[in-house]
DNA sequence: TGATGTTGGTGACTTTTGTCACACTCGATA
DNA sequence: TATCGAGTGTGACAAAAGTCACCAACATCA
């Protein structure tokens, strides 16, 4: 039954909320399911609610005006989407692409309810600014790599944050992929992962990438 | 007196609050004054106080490793900085530059006010959540630059931005200054903008360039 | 087994950007 | 007036990154 799942969710994820809380979720969330690939937001898209992660991993990134992508970050279980909170306050557009990367599934909270929870619960409250913290801390970092950084640390950067983000030291990423994730192109991928490999960060295989810290 | 100088700073740039805050505000409010070229924020330091602008204008710049600078965006009276609202939150240390650029006065509101203003005050919950909203889309537009335009791109944009920002279109800018913002050299900068003076986009003259649209 | 598609390697080249060196102009001021 | 410094122009070159062309390795599947 949908209420109990809801339930049981909110209970691991979130064991801060206050019972009241949890309860007005779980009366309003509607689960959402996703599979691999789907797009959870697209730019210029009209947000109605807000997103919870419970389930899988959804990956945020920026598209440029040709339909390049740009990466900024995953969103993972107990995450919320920054975005879906400020554009849902004031019904906005909705300004990136989120896409489910392996089957996903998401509480989604009506933006209609957002005011009183954030006046009424203070673990809420809580929990939305440290959101909002965080993934502005995220896109600051962000700009410091593309303002500051060349391709080969920032490349060094992207795969240490793959392997963390993903919690694997085998990185199930083809050239391509990466190049699209850093808007730069398979040949500079390869030739720099070819550097790092002589330098001992990582070992390359085919189809994966084997990163030692 | 101290007092009237900040409630008439609060009633013409927040007509909006409510008396009651507005009358809070005021209480505790403390008026601080810097000279074009005093640092308000610095990376590392630890925030105290939520910071208001009122009176002139502040430059919000991310840091890199070697000294670099990056223009992010200019703060103008009425603004608050979102980063002394999320830092302020939680008492975490400030990760961006915040340079005065002229004359300028901020209204420093201690953090412990913070989350009984969220709670009690309806027009204080929204112009947090719209200064939240406002710099996040800021610094998509700062990543979609960086991340998908070629400098002559980005100088346009910038020149576009100070134009509009400072409210004028007589751009008091040196070539090295831009270089500085944009982090590149300053003899890129003199190239591009000496073709786009032959396109017609702006007019160069000693100390600063004329902007048409 | 052979055909096909995806992935990765590489050389050659172009473009963009950064760097170095130096020259010129203007304004301030000693 | 002489000089000095800040701002700017520019040529030459270097470095980084993007593009193009093509080939090789491997997996899958008919």
């Amino acid at each position: 039954m949908k209420d109990t799942t809801v339930a049981v969710y909110i209970d691991r994820l979130f064991p801060q909320f206050e019972p009241a809380l949890k309860a007005i979720l779980i009366e309003n969330a509607l689960l959402k399911d996703f599979q691999g690939g789907d797009m959870l937001m697209q730019t210029g898209q009209n947000m109605r609610s807000t997103v919870l992660i419970v389930e899988g991993m959804v990956k945020l990134y920026r598209e440029g005006d040709d339909g390049q992508e740009f990466f900024m970050y995953y969103l993972q279980p107990g995450n919320a989407c920054a975005l879906s909170m400020i554009c849902a306050t004031r019904q906005e557009t909705s300004e990136v692409m989120a896409k489910a990367i392996e089957q996903t599934k998401v509480l989604m909270i009506p933006i209609a309810l957002m005011d009183k929870l954030m006046r009424d619960y203070k673990t809420w409250y809580y929990f939305v600014m440290e959101t909002y913290r965080m993934r502005f801390e995220e896109l600051l970092f962000v700009i410091d790599n593309i303002a500051f950084k060349a391709m080969d640390e920032r490349l060094a950067f992207y795969l240490k944050k793959q392997s963390e983000d993903l919690n694997t030291k085998n990185l199930q990423l083809t050239h391509s992929e990466i190049a699209v994730d850093l808007n730069t192109s398979r040949e500079v991928v390869s030739r720099l992962l070819k550097k790092m490999e002589q330098a001992g960060g990582i070992v390359m295989h085919r189809n994966y990438i084997e990163y030692r810290l």
